[in-house]
DNA sequence: TATTGTTATACTCTATAACTATA
DNA sequence: TATAGTTATAGAGTATAACAATA
């Protein structure tokens, strides 16, 4: 991918051609927000993976493990600490279902709904002051174009 | 940044408000950029970090650890591993510099060279026909925007 | 005192394989 | 036989702290 090559004649001095692959600048760029959300939700607070999950057992409750696993692009043996974190401290259930004794059906507790809301507007908050020098159309095309790469990628 | 809403009203069912944030969409983006660089490279291939490594010291001869690791942003300490990985291979060597013992300047062997240019040239092609359906308008987008958020963190 | 490279160590994230209890 | 959740285990990747040699 030979773009961003906006370089005068002076960077090839200093630029190495790392410059030119998108899986660098991808990394690059995905390790700074990364930071800002750990700085966000504090030493001891939810972590990427635990947040991500809270949110969708939030938004679709009684989700079975299994299938936040696959929501989640992780396996299910490693959603089981995660689940485990959430639960210890309160903030999810994992529930019978009536029917399938093999499932443990997964909701938010009310604290775990408060938590979710909370460390959402915190991120949200922190991501707009991150890239307050971004203009609308900018970030709704940085949006935009994540999107496209992850559509590369069907599954759901 | 409540962005990336081309959402219809019935997506309203299924979609996350992880789909909002930045951070979200930039890891799942970069996690298929990333896997198909795995393909890309193989199994005993190159990884990132000794492909990143390599790169750079073709492009700064004699770089030391310390300033390499520097520009990969990671720890001095974690550099060690990758160094040596690559000197096993006989890909890079570690050189004395006459007046200050202390430094390992690094330097890529032949074929360290030969090696990392084949493989940036498979990455590149990979990456480019992964991204086949992105125009050059919105590629070039793309990149611009990946390197304005690197910018927010400006240290080399 | 400060810096370079190094080791020891630990923690996070993730995957694979095998187990159990159910279906 | 197949599936849901689980455990055990291992391998990346990374960080911190301390050390030896050297400046």
């Amino acid at each position: 991918m030979a773009h961003a090559q906006s370089a005068t004649k002076s960077d090839t001095d200093t630029v190495s051609d790392l410059e030119s692959l998108l899986g660098y600048n991808m990394k690059r760029a995905y390790l700074i927000i990364q930071d800002d959300f750990r700085k966000t939700l504090g030493e001891d607070g939810l972590s990427a993976r635990a947040f991500s999950a809270l949110s969708l057992v939030t938004r679709f409750p009684n989700i079975t493990q299994s299938e936040l696993a696959r929501k989640l692009g992780i396996e299910r043996s490693g959603l089981v600490a995660i689940v485990d974190w959430l639960e210890d401290r309160n903030l999810l259930a994992r529930t019978n279902v009536p029917g399938d004794r093999r499932v443990q059906a997964l909701v938010a507790t009310k604290e775990g709904q408060k938590t979710y809301q909370h460390a959402f507007k915190a991120v949200l908050a922190h991501e707009k002051a991150l890239l307050s020098n971004f203009t609308d159309d900018e970030l709704k095309m940085l949006f935009d174009l994540l999107q496209k790469v992850r559509a590369l990628q069907e599954k759901n």
